[in-house]
DNA sequence: GACTTACGTAAGTGTCAACTAACGTTCAGG
DNA sequence: CCTGAACGTTAGTTGACACTTACGTAAGTC
């Protein structure tokens, strides 16, 4: 779990995730994603974040296919539950607060 | 948000986070209550801590108390909830479903 | 004013991490 | 077997960062 808020704190590597959210991408074109960066570096993310378990891997022919880990995530989200106690109806109940709020730069 | 992620990335400011979550606590209380760091590491965790709003301050004569900033944590939950689309039932769903996994190791 | 308490801050050090460049590996086609 | 594509991996460098030690500072006491 650690290594998971370890590799979240990366931008790079949070819209990495961002990308391989909804459907599997091959590393090949992650890395064409990102103009200002060596593909070597995406593959070493893309490593840290299997590491983490935040994605997946499955290989097709020469390519390998990348795609997040909705599971792992859920359990991100959880360590943070448990700052308000874990409760899941305070949980909804900040969540709604929240969303009065409305107020966000970074994803 | 990015400032937040980074500061929550460091194991030693969640467990900070965590003491100072329901109470206020002075800068000397928390960093007694780690005992294999200087009082020095504290106080700059707290800097880093206080500069991505995670804690607010407030002076009481020679003391420095500190607290938790749930807004901000709220911002940060509600950014990683970002990656299923923001939507509060899906949000729930996923909830309880973790809720039957129960596995997990850091807080 | 001298002293103590409760802090932050600056300087210096060791470690880790993100990056580039170069190399190794696997798979498919001719 | 040779080539080329799509990868991971291994140096090697640079910058960030967590830490300790030493110092500076504001508030209270005498």
């Amino acid at each position: 779990m650690d290594t998971a808020f370890r590799a979240l704190a990366e931008p790079r590597r949070r819209e990495i995730l961002k990308h391989v959210w909804s459907y599997e991408l091959p590393a090949s074109e992650i890395a064409a994603r990102f103009g200002d960066v060596t593909r070597s570096a995406i593959s070493q993310h893309l490593g840290v974040l299997r590491d983490a378990e935040l994605i997946t891997e499955r290989r097709e022919g020469v390519r390998r296919l990348y795609r997040a880990n909705h599971h792992q995530m859920e359990l991100v989200r959880r360590s943070l539950e448990e700052y308000w106690g874990g409760s899941l109806d305070r949980l909804r109940s900040l969540a709604e607060s929240a969303e009065r709020e409305k107020g966000n730069s970074d994803g």
